[in-house]
RNA sequence: GGGCCGUUAGCUCAGUCGGUAGAGCACCUGACUUUUAAUCAGGGUGUCACAGGUUCGAAUCCUGUACGGCCCA
């Protein structure tokens, strides 16, 4: 074969070599994928327990590590090659004379990216580094396709989303972020579990899609015979739990929108949504700060983080200011003072995107929307919504045409969503009917009043305070991230060809 | 949906004026028993995203498409 290469001809592609060796492997009865490899110690473990062993003779205590070969410095007789895994990377040392001289002739077939197990004793190099001289190593899996480039990794984005694997081996502050993320998620079920709410599941087909304006993915029930929906949002079936005597109940899961999807959104995205009886959108504000706040700070021991060009910080109280005081100090206009008949104009005046009968109280949140959020970068609570935009929560006591609601804004980006809960069926069947005519689809949004949630209600729905916090957002800000599709491991992507 | 930018070897990237494709890493062969981006000698493995067009000749110029990134809606 060699005699062909120097030809250039019939020459071998890098993975059709492989797979030849993989063959001689087994030829000489040696399993090229390994298999059950008990007892293996973490290699950060490994370094902790050793890293202050003098430089020279080798412990006599020995070590048995497996991972993922990264770098490979062969010498002959000799090799050196760092080997990595979930925990941590550290340097290992073969030589032919301490293993058996077969043993270290499969040894020299070993490649970069091959995955082997080693046990030995520990010793420090020469330049005082920490490294396992071989005694008996394994092979656990031989690698067909050579991994990114070792000195600037893997940076193409699309590759990276699409073969997240060659991202989390190649990249390590990638692996670092998901374990992050997954902490964030725990710490968060740890902070509602301590408090008493109990974690709950609801379904993620169903028939009305109810409990956010979003555009639902379809589905079908071939045995049922009936379309059904991907779920937008799980509020309405843990309301009907209230309804049913649990008291405090949480969700964390995937919700999916069939919308645009951006460096904020992704199709399917995950929720926190929670429900208190007898507590109000207060009691949430309170919740959200000390949740979030001590989420981060158990992550990262401190509550003031950079992101981006700015730091950001979480250090409870955060400002509070009502969504009318916040447009009154940043476009100069008093919502209490527009009348009906300024709608239209103020629609013009700064190019909203409503149609030019929309309500008064979609005018002012559209003025928020457009004009405000992106200014309110360190945590803050908007309050008081419109009631039109609100069509799940209180009304506040004397002011009918505000709700008791707020939503969290940082760093520009809405962040979490709560209200005072609305208990009142009659209303709520309204709000719902009101909702329904002014989407203009008539028959179709009809078809999507949640009858069997108002008759929920009308059993009874203790008074109560919910909130739905979005995660990924949350990863982002936590870990420093423009982009959603960067905390999500496997972000939708197009069909590639 | 619109605008701009990108797509060249497994990875990271060059590629001049349009003249027929290159480097480093990886990989293969050989040397080398404390190296660490190991070193030394030799070897280039490619549908230049895809489809058309212009041209004697296209990675390069033009048009369209796909995918990705950023910005806007």
């Amino acid at each position: 074969m060699s005699e062909q290469s120097k030809e250039g001809k019939n020459i071998l592609t890098i993975r059709e070599e492989r797979i030849e060796e993989i063959e001689n492997l087994r030829k000489q009865g040696i399993d090229p994928f390994g298999s059950y490899f008990p007892d293996k110690e973490p290699i950060m473990e490994v370094i902790n327990k050793f890293s202050r062993i003098a430089a020279g003779e080798p412990t006599v205590e020995t070590v048995l590590i497996a991972g993922r070969v990264m770098g490979l410095r062969k010498h002959g007789k000799a090799v050196f090659a760092d080997l990595e895994d979930q925990t941590g990377k550290i340097q290992i040392y073969v030589k032919s004379n301490l293993i058996s001289e077969e043993s270290f002739e499969i040894f020299k077939s070993v490649a970069v990216g091959d995955l082997i197990g080693i046990s030995g004793s520990v010793f420090k190099t020469r330049t005082d580094e920490l490294t396992v001289l071989a005694g008996k190593f394994t092979l656990l899996c031989k690698s067909l396709r050579t991994l990114p480039e070792k000195w600037h990794g893997l940076t193409d984005t699309e590759i990276r989303y699409r073969k997240r694997y060659l991202d989390l081996i190649s990249n390590p502050e990638i692996r670092e972020l998901f374990i992050e993320r997954s902490k964030i998620i725990k710490y968060i079920r740890d902070f509602l579990d301590n408090k008493g709410y109990l974690e709950v599941e609801t379904p993620v087909l169903q028939p009305i899609p109810g409990g956010a304006t979003a555009v639902p993915f379809v589905t079908h029930h071939l045995s049922l015979h009936r379309d059904l929906y991907l779920k937008i949002a799980p509020e309405l079936y843990l309301k009907r739990l209230l309804v049913g005597g649990l008291e405090k109940v949480y969700e964390l899961n995937r919700n999916f929108r069939n919308e645009g999807i951006s460096t904020k959104h992704n199709p399917e995205f995950t929720m926190l949504e929670l429900y208190e009886a007898y507590a109000n959108y207060e009691v949430m504000m309170e919740i959200a700060e000390d949740m979030i706040s001590s989420v981060l700070n158990k992550l990262k021991g401190t509550l003031i983080i950079p992101y981006q060009e700015k730091m950001l910080d979480f250090t409870p109280p955060w400002k509070r200011l009502s969504m009318y005081e916040s447009i009154r100090a940043l476009i100069g206009i008093n919502p209490e003072e527009i009348k009906d008949e300024d709608v239209g104009n103020l629609i013009k005046q700064y190019g909203l995107e409503l149609p030019l009968n929309a309500s008064k109280g979609e005018v002012i949140n559209e003025l928020f929307e457009e004009k405000v959020e992106h200014t309110l970068i360190q945590p803050t609570f908007i309050t008081d919504y419109p009631v039109e935009v609100s069509p799940l929560s209180k009304q506040k006591p004397g002011c009918p045409h505000l709700v008791e609601r707020f939503e969290l804004f940082i760093n520009g980006m809405e962040l979490a969503n709560a209200f005072t809960e609305l208990n009142d069926p009659v209303e709520q069947k309204r709000r719902f009917l009101e909702q329904a005519k002014g989407k203009g689809e008539g028959e179709d949004m009809q078809n999507f009043v949640d009858y069997d949630y108002v008759e929920a209600l009308e059993y009874g729905m203790p008074p109560a305070g919910g909130m739905g916090i979005g995660i990924d957002r949350l990863v982002m800000l936590f870990t420093n991230r423009e982009s959603i599709r960067e905390v999500i491991l496997f972000p939708q992507l197009k069909k590639k060809e």
